[in-house]
DNA sequence: ATGAAAGCGCTAACAG
DNA sequence: CTGTTAGCGCTTTCAT
């Protein structure tokens, strides 16, 4: 396998001097090996996916893969199309698949190794969130801050993780005992979180719980322009920690989801479990990510808990005193 | 070239008994045509390049193309090597490239067909954006309302559009008579932004002009945090017309960028104008995009000049109060 | 209108 | 350890 020095530098600059380069289609024809990676987004308007292609991009490009982009535009029968579109000049497909139904993905992971992101599907690796976790973290912040009372302003009805957050929610509200008013679906976009705040306001709860961080922005605009202070008349909590989330006014408190990682657990996901790779090794094909909650200024206690702690402060005050004298 | 009726479903039928796809490699290798183009962005982060991504994304997929993407991290060097790396794969490269010198540009146009974006440089095909349009409009309304004394916040000093910007703002504001302060650099981001509110705040500018909105939305947050009303005391102008620019509050003058259609544009560009097309004809290889301002609810008169507007007003309704007589 | 054959640039298998 | 060869799936050209 070694070879002289000499004969190293020759070669080199034999392949430099006739400008030599690799054509990746001619050895993909018989290896089968194309060197790519495809991901396919739904819509590349949300920053959620240029953050999970990030992840995916810097990953690959580490393992000198190319990645091929698709955006879907959330629509399941262009989904279809673009994998088999794909399939043939990549070596597995990142997908990011919130509507198509379990059988339609099923029908594509035949086409081609497949890894999906953000949805669970039995034989079929993917990387997941632990939204349960974010979600129970949520409910107890909300919890501790005197609220009794939350609106869920629902996504996509047929979104898995709108499925998600809400079984996650159902569960923690109810181990505290919180009323839960479920509104929606809505766009998950700015629109929908205003559409939503409204119905929020008229159901009377404290805090507003949106499906995802651009209906949590919707929401503290209309909020805005409705002259309802935040956090003091209403909290809203956000999901995903985009970008913007920390640069909004006031600073929005959501739930992060790791998504550059989640880009980079796909990759490795893809590469680690390839197609021909029947192993009998207990396939390690999914990961969990955790999610965390990030308290920012859109969360404070109720506005009728205000009078209650300051009265249990006075009450601390004129007891001290008591006690001091 | 006309097959039979009868034929034709025959083959139809054979090729999906036998499964058969089209191998995309295997045709390649003889025509030299790959099918893919590729796009390079300095940074997924800023939400400029998901939008142009966008374009280029559904420009190409209409024209059977699929896409390449990468991230050079704003990386000349790393710009170099992925330019190389994709040249072998791609029909032409589509280059977000605001950092490298045209000596570097224009080797790396050597390597393959490539079309610029956001940046002029003869001899290669580039789309731009007619900034010193938005900007004289940027000019003309901040005069208009009355201010005098305006502060650039500059984005990274060899950016190519902020060297464009620049210039576009020197040249207005001179017509205009009004003061420039030229701050910075400072990072395009939210941070720097914030950086350069305090800077302009202490040059005693009554209106703050962002090289881009991420940094118009910083200066937005701190001068919330320093209690200086938006636009009462101070008005703030960003630039490119990012989605959350329509979203944060108060919603943000700007000049809106057509970053979708630039990355349309650029597709065309590419597959109209080849690298074989020594065509004699005129190259039509340069795309000029209009700018828009934008104007939200970030800019009004300075605070000076409400007495004025108030007197003004005072002196109108007693003249048609002497009219009314 | 259809069939046969050559060859794109590479890798893998085999011979020296 | 080095050199040779066959052939991946397609397009193109040439012959029928």
């Amino acid at each position: 396998m070694l070879v002289r020095q000499h004969t190293c530098t020759r070669m080199l600059a034999m392949a430099r001097q006739l400008a030599y380069y690799h054509i990746q289609a001619a050895s993909s024809l018989i290896t089968g090996k194309t060197g790519n990676i495809g991901i396919i987004v739904p819509d590349l308007d949300n920053p959620f996916y240029p953050s999970v292609l990030r992840g995916v991009q810097a990953c690959a490009h580490h393992s000198e893969y190319a990645v091929l982009l698709a955006d879907s535009g959330a629509d399941p029968t262009a989904e279809q199309n673009l994998v088999h579109r794909m399939a043939k000049q990549v070596d597995g497909i990142i997908l990011c698949a919130p509507f198509s139904s379990d059988k339609q993905l099923s029908r594509l992971a035949e086409a081609t190794s497949v890894v999906l992101v953000n949805r669970r599907l039995p034989g079929i690796p993917g990387v997941l969130m632990n939204t349960a976790r974010g979600m129970s973290q949520v409910v107890r912040h909300i919890v501790s801050l005197g609220h009794r009372r939350c609106a869920y302003l629902g996504g996509p009805r047929n979104a898995w993780s709108n499925r998600q957050r809400l079984r996650g929610l159902h569960m923690s509200a109810k181990s505290h005992g919180i009323e839960l008013v479920e509104l929606g679906p809505f766009e998950p976009k700015f629109e929908g979180g205003i559409q939503g705040t409204d119905l929020a306001l008229k159901a009377r709860a404290t805090v507003i719980l949106a499906y995802n961080d651009l209906m949590a922005l919707g929401v503290l605009s209309r909020l805005a322009a409705r002259g309802i202070k935040v956090p003091l008349d209403m909290s809203v909590v956000g999901f995903d920690d985009v970008l913007y989330a920390a640069m909004c006014a006031p600073p929005l408190t959501t739930v992060s989801m790791p998504m550059e990682s989640a880009g980079r657990a796909a990759v490795n996901l893809l590469l680690g479990r390839r197609v021909g790779d029947s192993g009998m090794r207990e396939k390690i094909d999914h990961v969990e990510l955790d999610t965390e909650l990030i308290v920012r200024a859109t969360t404070g206690p109720p506005a009728g808990a205000d009078q209650t702690i300051q009265r249990e402060r006075r009450e601390l005050e004129t007891r001290a005193g008591n006690d001091g004298v």
